[in-house]
DNA sequence: AGTTTATTGTATCATTTAGATACAATAATA
DNA sequence: TATTATTGTATCTAAATGATACAATAAACT
């Protein structure tokens, strides 16, 4: 039995949380030109897991969801927004958990209570990829981005999660204006321009994104970024946070 | 203590249902030019309550909102969605189902599950006013529809939890096309832009609403409604089902 | 029966927004 | 100093939206 964590400790645990609620994350990071996601690697298995938790009796369902992203990724104040509540009657096999102890010699009956019915909340978390400080859980081995058009295969519904995650996302892109929570605190309109392409899967028109992201009117133009390139240098921008705020 | 219903049937009841999650909707008609919502009357108090629910452990969640909505109006297929998942550590005082209870001379013990915490899902409904047989619940003398713009104050959140719906329906009025499933079948466009009008609170060019809507291509043209008013009479409007498809 | 009235359906204008293309400015290189 | 690739902006066109006008018409009134 690893040490840290035994059945008795679980049952204590089980005692300070709401029963049958857990909380799935989605966390959307921007690098390469790739949209990623981040996942779990399950200790001593191939399966994969999006980062989660549980609800404890002491805060809001916000608040945990909040608390399950600072411990995966060490980040607090950042974009994090419920998407769906996952529900089915038969969300996948329960028993993927119980595989999992096993495969690291930890016996849990099988009427154990982890081993119920949750349903799950979704949120989707929109992250700077480089500040990201990714930690894996007691349950797995590493935690790591993976392309969105190539995750690993997850256990339950996960995958489903994120396509869903995902959709919600191209919905608030172009509704409420979200993306740059994606991007650093200073980013050129190409950077910008590349990561809308890549949420939408679509190309854009360079000049015309460029005029209608500028006529947003929140952008702050820094100084030049000197890239090197033997071209003209691209500017930086800053959304000016007095115009916009994210709060729960 | 009334009859069909003692402490021993709540422990029983207790069983079959997920622990520390309830359903909340808010259901939504058009009558009269007003935007209404069905709220019930707690007997023996001058509390009001959404009509909710809780899950049973046999069913999803969505499942779970439908049941409520078809207990509380006797609709099935209607349009009810997920919009918000209510989590706040405190969402009021708990005790206010006790207070029901002591008014209804029902003595359950202050440690019950019904005064627990409860996570509660947010779902919004919009259906045809003149399809709807309310249906007071055991707890309620009875279930009738509140002008959105006056409503009566409401146990725990209830009052919070409309706001955030008409909120929702705003941002999907414009978005999907769902206003039509608060009218009857057949339907003119000067009664759609009514709808329009309260749901936004804002007045719109008829001649261009028109235009607009008709531009959409899921209206079937069918007779004319002669109003008895001494003017043109408009003609009824059917969506097309074949070309929107509302579905969990 | 003809006129009046209020409302509907549609047309037409102007204005705004979006799509497509062109071009001057410019940072590094040749 | 010319070349190159990219950026910022302008311009033209097309589509969507806003504002207004007007013919069609169901019932009431003369």
């Amino acid at each position: 039995m690893p040490e840290g964590q035994s059945s008795l400790d679980l049952l204590e645990i089980w005692e300070s949380l709401m029963p049958s609620l857990s909380i799935d994350c989605v966390v959307f990071g921007f690098h390469d030109g790739q949209l990623k996601v981040l996942a779990l690697k399950l200790k001593n298995t191939e399966q994969y897991a999006l980062p989660g938790g549980f609800v404890r009796k002491d805060e809001s369902v916000n608040e945990a969801a909040h608390r399950v992203l600072r411990d995966r990724t060490g980040l607090t104040d950042i974009f994090l927004e419920q998407f769906y509540v996952f529900g089915e009657r038969e969300r996948g096999d329960q028993r993927v958990h119980q595989e999992v102890f096993r495969a690291n010699g930890v016996e849990i009956p099988d009427d154990h209570w982890l081993f119920q019915r949750f349903v799950s909340l979704g949120y989707y978390a929109l992250v700077d990829f480089s500040k990201v400080r990714s930690t894996p859980d007691w349950l797995s081995e590493s935690c790591d981005w993976h392309d969105h058009r190539d995750l690993p295969p997850m256990i339950l519904d996960h995958n489903a999660i994120v396509t869903k995650a995902l959709e919600t996302l191209r919905l608030m892109l172009d509704h409420k204006l979200v993306g740059f929570n994606l991007l650093p605190e200073k980013f050129t309109m190409g950077e910008l321009q590349q990561l809308y392409e890549t949420i939408l899967d679509k190309e854009l028109v360079r000049s015309n994104f460029q005029r209608k992201m500028l006529s947003l009117g929140i952008f702050e133009r820094l100084e030049k970024k000197m890239t090197g390139a033997a071209n003209k240098a691209p500017y930086l921008y800053r959304v000016e946070l007095n115009t916009l705020r994210n709060k729960d």
